[in-house]
DNA sequence: CATGAATGAGCGTTCATTCAT
DNA sequence: CATGAATGAACGCTCATTCAT
């Protein structure tokens, strides 16, 4: 890993606690052990730190995405299945950049990231567009529902199933319970997220 | 509406736009044509307005789900689907303080605020709780489905709707449409979330 | 008392635990139980406050010493030893306000009070210079003091009694002895500084 | 002399004149000629600076009277001059910094400045009362006189006699006279401390 | 007389960034 | 590459005072 993948680590981990705003490049400085002044070295500013964190994590997501438009070999429900598994995994890794984004999505203040994300959604939603109407064709899966919609409720549940991770081990009893960690919550999150798509999209599993 | 109520709607624009740590008093008290020792006056601090804020929009979702508990006139389906449609319809009316809440889940950084959500969300869990075992024992829905999670997914799809609002006019083309709004728009995810509801739990809708 | 006294009394107290600067008009119209605007409709100004509660407190030690000037019948001793134990009397009684003054003098700041403060200490200044002539002319007391060294001596003495009353206390245990109280320290005090005014001035006391 | 000595300095002075309440960082900055967020860089806040501007000349003080303590060679009226004597000097050349610890205490506001002014006065009690216990047991200095009385009043003469001080050149029509400055008026104060000193204590001088 | 609302200036502090070395 | 010093702007907040009622 190099010095800057580690500052940027550092970082998100950061804004994942306190928020962009609320972490100051002392911080960040601090928790990666350089000076202050190596981060505009680095990155030349904030902001620009918080558009490379981006760039560096987002790429692995659309990549996948891409790898799995490319694969010839699945199902159209064998290819969503895939999608939102990996979503899953990917949020499981690295919770604390998928806390950012959403934090920046609803912050609203970096006009790069938001640029960026955007044309990642977009991304998104184009691969979700073609495997529904691919699959609504073929008619392995119900007519009727909107691709962006589908994919607002995907991302929405996993999303909110960061921030509801808390309450779910609270409401349920489960935080002194031995075994618990978050590998088991998104387990279940998993669990939900294939059960909800099945009932929405019309289909049954094939694995 | 009170000078109070009329600082607190400048106050929410501005959070919603640009994020709480992002919107100073200054801002605020310009927005709201006033001198910025009055935020303090009224409010005592920045933290404070923001609670009252909470607890003012809040109340409202509240003490609807209260009446629904309370109306015995009421099916666990309709009970269901009024909740949701009473939802989508504050969300309609009151997006910009939805936002906001996203924003404060998000940042997780005003304790008082963060503490009130949390309240407000198991109230919300013990509502759906109720609902799905009720009707999962009458037959009337589906077994199987988490109350948690379900209240994930539906909270995460209106959530996410108003981040992906511009997202989903892009994508269709919508944006210079005419009659095309923000109410259009919460109507169609009005449809997007009682369709998916219907086959996540599994029912044929009574309306 | 009028209510402009008990407002003075409130603020009194207030300044002697806080300092001039550190006591807002807030915190003096709540501890007088009336409306902040009152301190400007009554006093003008935060500034002649003080200087009202100066010419209120300070007229009296200057009333007093006029007396004595007048008061035929009494030795130079006896003059100068009722000076002292007036002194004293009114320091145990007014020890908020002479707290106020030695701040008021060490901060340097309200040139009103200041001016006002320097011509009473010329009064006292003139009052202990007649008085050690007239001693020193007559034999009673020891040649060679400095009457406004003196006066610099007993004023410092008493002043410095009320900043060292918890060092007294605590330097020889006192804090939890049943008994122990302001009046009996200032009792102490008085007799430090018969002692040492008999030892200074050289001369036997007359009581 | 470092920046942060030089800084400490101007602040001295600022608070000497019109009281640490009265003195903004933005004075002091003003005054050292440097940006305000110096301020907080080099001492972490206004308090800090303080505390530091204490520690810096109390600790000169107070390793003054060690020195006596640990001088075997001295009597105990010898080391009773040489403490007075070294305590006006000290006076004379920092009275700016005395009059801030005057202000200091009869303000009474910044709780760990209090505190290590407490412990100083501490040290400076036992040291007295040591002295004298030894002096009265050798017969030296008469008996019945309590140290921290005494100790008040030396301090008391001292300390006011920094705010006597125009009122003494004024009194005694000084101002205007050539050579009259601030030795020469506190050379008379330590000839009048020794002279009472003598008085109370019942010794004659040995030097 | 008395109130609560309002003002403008100033407070101590912290920020992201830059400069000189 | 890296540092500590420095900058200017902005932060949330509180101040003494005044105004309209």
């Amino acid at each position: 890993m190099t010095k800057k993948e580690y500052i940027l680590e550092k970082a998100e981990s950061l804004f994942a606690e306190k928020g962009f705003d609320a972490t100051s490049v002392r911080d960040i400085a601090k928790a990666a052990g350089i000076n202050i002044a190596m981060i505009s070295y680095y990155f030349g500013s904030k902001d620009k730190l918080m558009e490379e964190l981006f760039k560096m994590r987002m790429n692995i997501g659309l990549a996948y995405v891409k790898d799995i438009t490319d694969n010839s070999s699945l199902t159209t429900i064998g290819k969503i299945e895939r999608a939102l598994s990996g979503y899953i995994d990917r949020v499981k890794s690295n919770t604390k950049f998928y806390h950012v984004i959403l934090a920046e999505q609803a912050t609203n203040k970096n006009k790069s990231v938001i640029r960026f994300l955007n044309k990642s959604k977009e991304t998104y939603a184009t691969f979700f567009e073609a495997l529904l109407k691919e699959g609504q064709q073929s008619g392995s899966i119900r007519a009727g529902i909107d691709p962006i919609f589908f994919m607002t409720t995907i991302t929405g549940t996993i999303m909110h199933a960061i921030l509801n991770k808390e309450l779910y081990a609270q409401h349920y009893g489960l935080k002194a319970t031995k075994g618990w960690n978050d590998d088991v919550y998104f387990e279940k999150v998993k669990e939900h997220l294939q059960l909800i798509t099945k009932n929405i999209l019309g289909y049954e599993s094939e694995s």
